[in-house]
DNA sequence: TAGATTGTTAATCGATTAACAATC
DNA sequence: TAGATTGTTAATCGATTAACAATC
């Protein structure tokens, strides 16, 4: 199997999102330069992407929408069905325990754990001196992290204790961890700084 | 002025955010290793991007803390504040609205909007039919969007019309807009698959 | 002074774009 | 057949890494 790149992982979701949309209007083939003109990604480029996942286009139509969405859905593995935990029960770990649609793509978040008693209620939201024993016995994936950041390396610390491969880190902390835990940071402060810093060298560009 | 990657950006808010723990443990200086150890990045890369920003070094000791972290507020401009709107008070828009940590960081959201009556309090919440006045009153500089994606183009296409030239989007639709407007996606969605995915190939790599 | 660390130039690597052949 | 679009090879571009000189 030929490697693929984290960039071309970043775009597929894009295209996918794409061509449901586009389903529903009931097209039945999309074309690499339609991808191209809404997600803003060269169409060469959306060829290439779309031939690593091993979905063939048709010479003067495009991709068959349907194939294209199959293809896409097996790739990024909507069936493998996840279970994952949320540490954090403030405002967003709620907000993200709450949305549905996540499960639909596999992610199946099936607790929450926080160290405020105000919050446990002992059926989906629990103490996070729980958690370790949880997330040995409920074949845990995947920990979300949305707690505080001075308390992220602790709780890093633990789950990967407990077996935890896949962390989805949403504070601002930087988590030291061993090379076969994987870490994926969305620290969304960080995300508006770089939104703020990158939209103004966009304003100066278009003066 | 010398340009600076996207790439660079994306990595100044974890060193500010590990500078800034640093600080609390009583340190006076950071060097580029320690800085590469946590974070992850080459340290000749981490020197770059600090030169990058005008900070300078002391060999043998590292970075001056308290410098290096002014260096990175002055860049990443916490101190312009940006107004901000919410729109679609859902369980996400909801969550960032209450996130006050924005603050801190330059981003004041100021209202939210939603189109179901049941959600609008005419105070924090307002209908949504009132956003472009809104926006035009009140010195509107960024939009995040937390509306379900069929309905992100329209209401994208009402707050350009405002003047709105910074959108933050949270929806997991492509947008099309003039160049001059800049657009953040941030669809958590699409970060859980392309997480999922680089989990799955590291794995690999690691058996 | 010796040694650690910064700062910078050169080399490498990989991703994107350009050119164009293949094909429906 | 002609033309549009895919698929692929080559060229370019930019980001990262390596090597090493400068400096405190």
């Amino acid at each position: 199997m030929q490697k693929i790149s984290q960039s071309t992982i970043q775009r597929l979701p894009l295209y996918y999102n794409l061509a449901k949309n586009l389903l529903k209007t009931g097209k039945d083939f999309i074309t690499s330069s339609f991808i191209s003109d809404i997600v803003g990604v060269d169409d060469t480029l959306v060829r290439k992407d779309v031939a690593a996942i091993g979905c063939a286009g048709k010479p003067k139509f495009g991709y068959n929408l349907r194939e294209l969405i199959l293809y896409l859905e097996k790739f990024l593995g909507f069936n493998n069905q996840k279970n994952a935990v949320i540490i954090g029960a403030g405002n967003l770990g709620t907000a993200l325990a709450r949305y549905a649609n996540f499960k639909k793509y596999g992610l199946h978040i099936i607790a929450l754990f926080d160290k405020d008693p105000k919050k446990i209620d002992n059926e989906r939201v629990f103490n996070t001196n729980k958690l370790k024993s949880y997330v040995k016995k409920n074949n845990v994936e995947i920990a979300i992290l949305t707690v505080p950041g001075d308390f992220a390396q602790a709780v890093a610390d633990t789950i990967i204790d407990a077996g935890i491969k896949i962390i989805w880190n949403f504070s601002p902390t930087s988590l030291s961890t061993p090379g076969e835990v994987f870490v994926w940071n969305q620290d969304l402060v960080s995300g508006f700084l770089t939104l703020s810093k990158l939209s103004e060298i966009n304003m100066l560009k278009n003066k």
